[in-house]
DNA sequence: CATTTTTGCGAAAACGTTTACTTTTTTGCA
DNA sequence: TGCAAAAAAGTAAACGTTTTCGCAAAAATG
């Protein structure tokens, strides 16, 4: 690897004056830069990406934290956020690695280890708030961003969950349906967002919700979701109209009828969640999240934050829109 | 941040100690390692990545390049492989950098990147390898691992794809199949042995192929797999039975056939390639790639490249399994 | 007890940058 | 021409480690 040293000696100047006619600096003549940057270039010069942290303390590498036990990279919503963030950051010439809690294959702490390399920020996606971990590296000094998660501590970047969940509703109450099921997810911010959504949705329709109609899965789980639909299929007032936590989950909702002989729409409506590309392309009812914009828009605070430390967390909400696919049928005709 | 020259203040020792305590260099008395250990931890010592890589010249980082034009990060099979190499690397200290040719926001090679970043290898996956770029970065001395690509010049990992089309070509002629069509994928290396399994298969079971049954479309292109599906619908003499690029693409094949009122397999059999979640949840008869095994190998590959650069290439094989699911009719009876 | 060997630790240089400060050179102006 | 100011370049310290080498003290040996 040919250093700045090497090149001061080929430009016969000093090691301080290449530096900065690298950096562009103003207090080299444009002459010198020239000459220097063409040394360099044809030496085939690189910067010291370890030296230059050293020195300045920044490292332009983002720190990316997700929740590995669940389908995590694998889940299609995730990394559709995931590469947004990532396009976004290499636009402005950040680095993304992944942040883990080993180092050098020792356990240690996800703070630990983003101290450990220098990340100038971490982005906190899909992550366990409950975990002492996660807690303690958001308590910390290090810039973050939390997405679909509100942190006091940190910026923030959720989804509209409230008016997805309302919006599905109405839509659902403009085609007739009143005995509606909705099988949310682990009780988790988002969940509850949407709950309320979907309990405001019903009350504005003067839906009174049946208690048995409301089931608990996981995300991104299609045999829980299997199952709280066979559930839902026993009871002797059966729905008319199955809201599944995520398009992924509503695959097992889909199977359960398909295995029982039902038909979607015509004897079961089904209304799925985040608008992924397999869904959208089965013409499933669903709410389409924005992905893309969640993962640029988190780069941007994360971004904000890592320059001007002293701001405070700022929280913001990114609107996705309704998608009428063809599993909701017209009731009551 | 607490340094090194901090804990040996406090302890009364050199730094050069404290260093080698840490390290558990042996010629350090046992009672103060563990004194200098202990303080160290009360202090919240975290040791710095970039001084350290300064001077040792190795990061414990490893580069992952993949092609961002494609599905890329969103594609399941790619991001299987991803997460098992992750994993495979963090057990053994190693941190996942994304590669681009980006440096400071500015344009730049991928292997640029890597010098800058000082990777100590890195893992090229579903890369293009008529990109120059990538010619570049393969026939540097960077150690480096394929994944399903065979560069002389780095170790590689693939799969067995010439197999996987050879299995499902028996099976789908012990069901009785003998006008078979397969939509490739682009005439990549693995494209080019999966053929070749095709073709073996073929002409092992006395089928003459239909030059007019075989088809390019794009992996994980639904919409073009759905266009190769109509025009061999057309056909006259129409196959009884789809081989697709890949599951994913598939979902494009399916959704054309039940636009035609073809049901499958009654009226038309369909296989796919990868295995992912989706696929094995629909019933898809399909050939599982391993890809969990992939990034494991790929990594434990690029491991050894990295502690012995003076080994040659090796080149591997991993073997997945054809997985018999409901979307291929048995026919003539 | 004298000598050798082993053990434990420290001094200092080095890794490749950046940057505050200083020095030298050039320019502008009276 | 002389002098101040501005521009250009250099000096050297620093960032936080690791590591070679040297030295002293302790332990082993005869």
């Amino acid at each position: 690897m040919v250093s700045m040293k090497e090149i001061a000696q080929k430009c016969g100047v000093s090691v301080a004056t290449v530096s900065k006619a690298l950096n562009d600096k103003d207090d080299i003549a444009e002459s010198t830069k020239e000459m220097i940057r063409k040394v360099a270039d044809e030496m085939g010069f690189m910067a010291n990406a370890s030296a230059r942290a050293l020195k300045t303390n920044r490292t332009y590498n983002i720190g990316v934290l997700f929740n590995n036990d669940d389908a995590g990279l694998a889940h299609d919503y995730f990394s559709i956020i995931l590469n947004s963030f990532k396009v976004a950051a290499e636009e402005e010439g950040y680095d993304i690695t992944f942040v883990n809690h080993k180092i050098a294959g020792r356990e240690s702490t996800y703070l630990k280890h983003c101290e450990y390399r220098n990340f100038d920020g971490v982005a906190i996606i899909l992550a366990d708030f409950k975990d002492p971990e996660i807690i303690e590296l958001a308590e910390s000094k290090l810039p973050a961003v939390c997405i679909d998660y509100e942190y006091y501590n940190c910026s923030s970047v959720v989804s509209d969950n409230t008016k997805g969940l309302l919006d599905i509703v109405r839509y659902a109450g403009s085609m007739g349906h009143r005995k509606i099921a909705y099988i949310h997810g682990e009780l988790t911010d988002v969940t509850k967002n949407r709950l309320m959504g979907f309990y405001d949705g019903c009350r504005e329709q003067g839906i009174t919700v049946d208690p048995s109609y409301v089931l608990q899965s996981n995300y991104h789980d299609i045999e829980q979701c299997s199952e709280c639909t066979k559930k839902l299929l026993q009871l002797e007032d059966r729905p008319t109209c199955i809201i599944c936590p995520d398009d992924y989950s509503a695959m097992g909702c889909l199977r359960v009828l398909a295995q029982e002989g039902l038909s979607v729409p015509k004897d079961m409506s089904v209304i799925g969640y985040d608008g992924i590309n397999m869904a959208m392309i089965n013409g499933m009812t669903t709410y389409m999240q924005d992905s893309i914009g969640l993962g640029r828009i988190a780069f941007k605070k994360l971004a904000d934050k890592i320059d001007h430390p002293e701001i405070p967390a700022e929280h913001s909400v990114v609107f996705g829109k309704f998608i009428e696919g063809s599993t909701v049928a017209k009731i009551g005709d």
